[in-house]
RNA sequence: GGAGUAAGUCAGAUGAUCGCCGGAUCAGUUACUGAUCGGGAGGAAAGUCCGAACACCACAGAGCGGGGUGCUCCUUAACGGGGAGUCGUGGCAACACGAAGGAAAGUGCAACAGAAAGUAUACCGCCUUUUUUUAAGGUAAGGGUGAAACGGUGCGGUAAGAGCGCACCAGUUCUUCAGGUGACUGGAGAAGCUUUGUAAACCCCACCCGGUGCAAGACCAAAUAGGGAAGUGUCUGAGGACUGCUCGUCCUAGCUUUCGGGUAGGUCGCACGAGCCAAUGUGCAAAUAUUGGCCUAGAUGAAUGAUCGUCACUUUUUUCAGGGUAACCUGAUUGAAGAACAAAAUUCGGCUUAUGAUUUGCUCCGACC
RNA sequence: GGGCGUAUAACUCAGUGAUUAGAGUGGGGGUCUCUAAAACCUCAAGUCAGGGGUUCAAUUCCCCUUGCGCCCA
């Protein structure tokens, strides 16, 4: 049983770590959100997530980030390989249900995965 | 029952699973891991509109300039906040609101219309004289214009009129009596004194304000190198000290611009404070004193969440029971949906704005007894 | 977090306590031309961001709200 734990260690931390990976990663697009994501020079996977103020007020942007991140915790150990990935919400997730919210995630996190 | 008004309270509760951010203790080991215990968003955390603490600039100076406040008394660390009043305005009322000093220190402005917009003037009128088309003088009662026209009504007076005179009313100034700490209120008398509005126009008066803000600032570690060009200055001048100007003080020996290069990691600041709760005393109250109890977030691409139950709340559906002629009301049951505004970022005291539910007092209206 | 600024026509900007708020670009129509461009003439288009207050009168002065933008190390 693998734990679901979420620590420091497996986030995106620096503004030259978000720029460097804007450059250079890979981009997915979805509905609700876009993912930039790269191979990472760390022996685990990183995630970052930008929520920008066109997004909401500081309680919707906490709830979406929460959202996203209570998604990469349950499902990190199913990501193959080590990247650095950062997912930026788009205006619409604002006002959606959290189970399509979810719904969203998994199929940007497919995506990334092929 | 409806409409309104004022004040207050709460911000769903609880359990399970998986997590997040600090703290304390213990153990292993030597800067990490593990275990246990305990803590983890708001009434507005928001807007950044005021006031402070704190830090640096000289523990903060002088003058000018600039800004703010503006009825009274009280309160406070301070405030543009709060309390109690005064006056004015709105409302039937409960009550609410008010940047509420000075226009009789000076300056400016008042479009269009109107004769005239603030100290004078006369378009139509009215009156007198002369002429009989008119001219001169008197007049501000009436008309008309405008947002605003120089007190109002009546009587006298007059050629016609006019505070020209008088009575009453309104206001102003002065004197005085009583009440009040005071703003002010009430009364008496005098002066024909009758003064336009605007100070959220300049301004005057009184009081207050040095600047910048925790990205303030302090420390540690690491790295390095201080170089080229141009301009300016070189001894009573230049630059800096985050204030517009002048002065003064302190600091530097160079300073400014540009080109090229480097760095922006961590720790502290930072959670015991003008702190919160309760009781008692003082005070109409805001507040404050004493005593007792409590310790209550501290992140930094930024923690406080997700899922599933149970109970409560609101709306609605089904079924049943009771009341009623009926519309419908009350209670139970069952399924569904909903549950506002909103997230700490150095910390406090306020203000303002956003917003769900609920309680109580008071006022007005309607019905019944 | 803290500190500032701005909002006027489709766009870029003036403007001032007072008549129906202007200018340039752009748009429509016309003149000229075989046609187009240029030039000239002409027309339309504004809740002066929203809400209160002061004033006889507010786009302008004051307060609140909203949107947009800038700065800090």
């Amino acid at each position: 049983m693998l734990k679901e734990t979420f620590l420091k260690e497996n986030r995106l931390r620096k503004r030259s770590e978000f720029v460097s990976l804007s450059k250079t990663g890979n981009k997915y697009h979805n509905s609700h959100f876009l993912a930039v994501a790269e191979k990472s020079r760390f022996e685990r996977t990183r995630i970052g997530i930008t929520v920008s103020k066109k997004v909401g007020c500081a309680v919707v942007r906490n709830k979406v980030k929460r959202l996203v991140r209570e998604h990469f915790r349950k499902n990190r150990h199913k990501i193959k390989g080590n990247l650095d990935i950062n997912i930026i919400a788009k205006k619409r997730t604002a006002g959606d249900d959290n189970r399509i919210i979810d719904k969203a995630l998994h199929d940007i996190f497919h995506r990334i995965e092929r």
